[in-house]
DNA sequence: CTGAAAGCGCTAACAT
DNA sequence: ATGTTAGCGCTTTCAG
């Protein structure tokens, strides 16, 4: 019988493969997903079938019969950061290997955005929720709702400081720390910082891998040359601009963010500050942009695809074992310092 | 009655909330969604308890009975561009308002990944799809099972040259020319032109439009200056190394991509060339890095948020229209030439 | 304005 | 190795 016009969207079912080929719709059902109970035969058959009659399976009809998407929910910040679309990548890799589908949802930084998502994804039965929370979020009360209904949720890069939940993270402290102790080493003297949200705890521990190093060589806090929330390139600009017109100028800076790095350096290249001569500079995170800018810029790199990686893997941990919330991981990836030309300079005589 | 353990995660239903308020599933599920038969105060009641008992709607149910799911399935080849992240903001801008999801997945530039997604797209039932096409998608039956199944398809940027599908484009062939011409005003001789992948017509185009622009100030085309499949930060360092090696090596560059321009710079400017009084350079889509690179670069803006917010209303008007498929919807968008550092010198005497 | 009943397409006990 | 049956949670006629 040829297609007809009458009924031209409609698509087959299981049920119209099964008269077709005289059987039943579970042997259908069963022969498509490779069940091991139906015969070579049948499987070759049905499956041919179903190619040649453009089958494809409703996934609506099978999650709501299942009770399983096999989806994991992605909530980031934004999607235009090579960080997170790394992280995306890692987290892809791993759960397409195990049959799990991705669905990425971004934040836009907005923890009402972030909690409609999480609504959406509840709606949708994601197997699992994985989180890299907006720079707002300081209250976790959309995130238990995923609890609520027993969806595991883990936690990546940004976490929340709660112990209960799954995460992986970097070793924030440890980068911050070589970072800080690379510039120490090349010889600059008044190392100034530019935090995050003090709410998150990356920013937090980046804070304290900073002054542990300045402790560590002797040199005092001081913090007229720390600003917090400079993560932005505007906002570097804008705040290296001021920290130059100190009395105490830093020469040096270290940023927990690229993009804000990247504000300092081209400020001060505008104002003729020879980099790294004059003043060194590193950043956080490794963006693409930082191997482009000139002076190269130096910078902490957090292995995103590896964070993504390990997050799937940690999710994947959880819905395969048995008792779900048992089980709490936490996860470190070990930063790497990155030294290019803006802070590696011949190390001064009189350091 | 207090929450019980046994089954702390069963999610209430529509028939739960309905013996709790001695109701109809019916009533409960249009009150849930305002129907307006129902009476403000049922509405209210049902609304309240739904709130209370942390009711969420199952999708897969929901679109399973109803057939459709509401949501917009958008495919770019990568999430990290600045470029296709605008797209899919301004799709996400004008679908939320009309009651859509977004859901976004990426082709990684890979005709196989591409058809997997159409695949899963399917399956999900997909109210359309929105899609920039893979680089190397030269035939479109992929594209075609949308077609078979009645699923609405809309062009945007990456378009196939086939007039039977929407698209939103932008007037590739006129920024190209602008590009090109604007390099010729300030006295530029010889110009190299990166081109992308000439089986997408975008990359046609903007070399139609490089060529016309020559033409037009009675430039003769030169073929060994001209390079295609030149995208990427690599292939343009290596390409402008080839072309400065050439006994008449260009003057200026119009590439096809910003990436691939940033690549000429940084390479020019390694070697000790001034750019803009040596070289020129305009790049391709305005991504960010553009303006922070130094020389700031010139470039075309494709206006990418106008593009997703189009392409997203031409998908709203066909899934509104009864005749869902007699509308064809072309829309261009018209580029805007950015003149920076990288292209602006002062005119010589003897042009 | 509300209720009863049917069924979307699939999967999974249970039977054979 | 395959068929029968029931039902996931919702929406939607059709009837009041």
């Amino acid at each position: 019988m040829e297609q007809d016009n009458h009924q031209k969207y409609n698509r087959p079912t299981i049920k119209d493969l099964a008269s077709e080929l005289n059987t039943s719709s579970s042997t259908i059902s069963r022969a498509l997903r490779g069940h091991h109970t139906i015969s070579d035969a049948m499987i070759q058959k049905v499956r041919d079938l179903a190619k040649l009659r453009n089958y494809s399976v409703n996934r609506s009809a099978a999650n709501l019969r299942s009770g399983s998407s096999m989806t994991l929910g992605v909530i980031v910040p934004r999607i235009n950061r090579d960080f997170f679309s790394n992280c995306i990548a890692g987290i892809e890799e791993i759960a397409k290997s195990a049959g799990y589908s991705v669905l990425i949802s971004q934040s836009h930084d907005n923890i009402l955005d972030e909690s409609e998502i999480i609504k959406t994804m509840i709606e949708g039965n994601v197997s699992a929720v994985l989180i890299s929370v907006a720079i707002k979020t300081s209250n976790v009360k959309h995130i238990e709702q995923l609890d609520k209904v027993g969806i595991p949720v883990v936690f990546f890069d940004r976490a929340m400081d709660d112990s209960k939940y799954c995460k992986v993270v970097i070793d924030d402290l440890k980068g911050a720390y070589l970072a800080t102790k690379h510039l120490l080493d090349m010889g600059y003297k008044r190392i100034a910082h530019f935090a995050g949200d003090m709410n998150l705890m990356i920013y937090e521990n980046r804070m304290a891998g900073y002054e542990k190093a300045l402790k560590e060589y002797g040199v005092k806090i001081d913090p007229t040359i720390i600003s917090t929330n400079t993560l932005t390139f505007e906002n570097g600009q804008e705040q290296i601009k001021q920290f130059m017109q100190l009395k105490k100028a830093p020469d040096a800076l270290f940023a927990a963010s690229d993009f804000s790095a990247l504000g300092a350096l081209i400020y001060l290249k505008s104002i003729g500050t020879n980099i790294p001569k004059d003043f060194g500079v590193v950043g956080f995170s490794n963006e693409t942009f930082t191997s482009f800018v000139s002076p190269n810029m130096s910078t902490v790199n957090q292995h995103s695809l590896d964070i993504g990686r390990n997050a799937a893997k940690v999710c994947l941990n959880i819905l395969e074992s048995p008792s779900k919330f048992n089980m709490i991981n936490h996860v470190i990836i070990e930063p790497t310092l990155i030294v290019r030309e803006s802070s590696q300079r011949i190390v001064l005589n009189n350091k």
